[in-house]
DNA sequence: GTTCCGCATGAATCGATAG
DNA sequence: ACTATCGATTCATGCGGAA
């Protein structure tokens, strides 16, 4: 059995991440601080200066991811003042000049998302998971993330006459009469670029910015077992946890000291947990 | 009573809108041809020109819509070569500099989206519904798309014994429970910046974009009766329909005379409706 | 009057082939 | 090399006729 290693770092993931190898990295999952100008952890980044600040942190990250990794990005911008902010879209084009390629935007769709009441707006019930790729050859693994079928099934295709099993795409040339008999069989669809996850309301004092199905999915999707995961702005340590359990390498960086403590400890439970006998 | 106009015109939006007076729209919600599609009857824009085409049209929008107004921009990038466009979000930040208000992006989560599997990617699912603003002071009649709540009282009513339904019943002789009655004037909720609604796949004639349910739940939310929505790309005249059938006064631009003709039509068997005895 | 079932369709995207 | 067209792939829904 492969050992797996998680590796907690303290400190600016700026400086940190320069010390990582070329093409190392299969897949980085992070959810970086948001700007805002009120709040005060990590500085609190000015929404005028969000892509100023987040492009030497990605140009580290494109040097250290490999050719077929890929990179998530979990982010939201806030609304002040009555209108949205544009530092995300901006950054998108930002990232795109760095050299990134800008593959898709899945929407994290919060279920449950934070109560609350504004005269202009409703509550936000979504997120920004954007994906960037370093080339379009990424690795994906789609078989992974499959979903059950829907119930329309049930009732419709359960008994289909012999002579639609057998018919062909003669007719209408739309494709769906071809393979009908394979639809019998299956059970599982491939799912969408809109993701169904219920957002984490624990009551602890360091709070999960996503919960465990978010990265869960990603590195699902996007690394096998002994791949390295990376998240440069770990915090409570979710995309840790997830990597640990799934069997995949992983490295987590944080600039509050308290954070990396505690995940580590939390980090080494789980390993006595697994080499108990 | 009121009556209630319906216009429709036909001819290129951007000329013809020049001939409506500043501040008399309270409402816009179109849906452009989208870069590339629909070659065939738009000519297809190139996503390299689309700002360019689209600032010229926004730019009457803006001079017509009323102070307390609201555009409703439905778009979704495609994507090409690997990547998805820019077009979209480069747009966004066009016209904010144009003077518009980006107040806030729904996400129109399609349920039934377009079937298909690529190596490199998911099913699109959603699209956007950006709103855009000319003041911060615009009209929001927010209780008038509030939702049933969900499964919590749905529940909670089912659950109710036999013996509690006739006590309470006792208690009021109204038919109806004082407690349950509390529980059903409680069974509204406000919704959140993401609306779920299938497309339209009927085998009917001339397909929509959107499902009634998108542009009925904009006027709802955005006007009240007797004021007036525009929708400069009207094409099957969804748009038109569901402002009628609402009692907004309603104005329709088209490109193409046959769609021009065919919701004329349609809205004039909709009047021939409302009058019979 | 319901429920069931066949059928067509949809702002899709990629890769290969042809001009 | 660059663009246009075509085939392959896939899933949830409304409509209408039948049971």
């Amino acid at each position: 059995m492969k050992e797996i290693k998680s590796q907690i770092l303290s400190g600016d993931c700026k400086e940190i991440l320069k010390k990582f190898d070329d093409n190392s990295i299969d897949l980085i999952v992070t959810s970086p601080p948001y700007a805002d100008r009120r709040k005060n952890t990590y500085g609190g980044i000015k929404p005028e200066m969000y892509v100023e600040w987040f492009l030497p942190i990605s140009n580290e990250l494109l040097r250290l991811l490999k050719p077929t990794g890929t990179f998530i990005l979990n982010i939201k911008e806030k609304a002040e003042d009555g209108e949205r902010h544009t530092y995300v879209i901006e950054l998108i084009l930002a990232l795109r000049k760095q050299g990134w390629l800008w593959t898709e935007e899945f929407i994290w769709h919060k279920k449950n998302c934070y109560p609350g009441k504004w005269p202009n707006r409703f509550r936000d019930a979504w997120e920004r998971c954007i994906q960037f790729n370093k080339t379009r050859n990424f690795n994906m693994y789609q078989e992974e993330v499959m979903l059950p079928i829907g119930d329309w099934t049930n009732g419709r295709l359960k008994n289909l006459s012999e002579t639609d099993k057998i018919r062909d795409n003669s007719k209408s040339g739309s494709g769906f009469g071809k393979n009908i008999s394979n639809w019998l069989k299956r059970d599982k669809v491939y799912p969408t670029n809109v993701l169904h996850f219920a957002t984490v309301c624990n009551n602890k004092n360091h709070s999960a910015v996503f919960p465990e199905g978010l990265p869960e999915w990603f590195i699902k999707l996007f690394t096998k077992e002994s791949d390295t995961v990376l998240d440069p702005f770990m915090g409570s340590g979710t995309t840790l946890k997830v990597a640990k359990r799934m069997k995949r390498n992983s490295i987590g960086i944080d600039i509050q000291s308290e954070y990396v403590t505690m995940v580590k400890k939390e980090i080494q439970e789980t390993e006595l947990i697994l080499f108990e006998p």
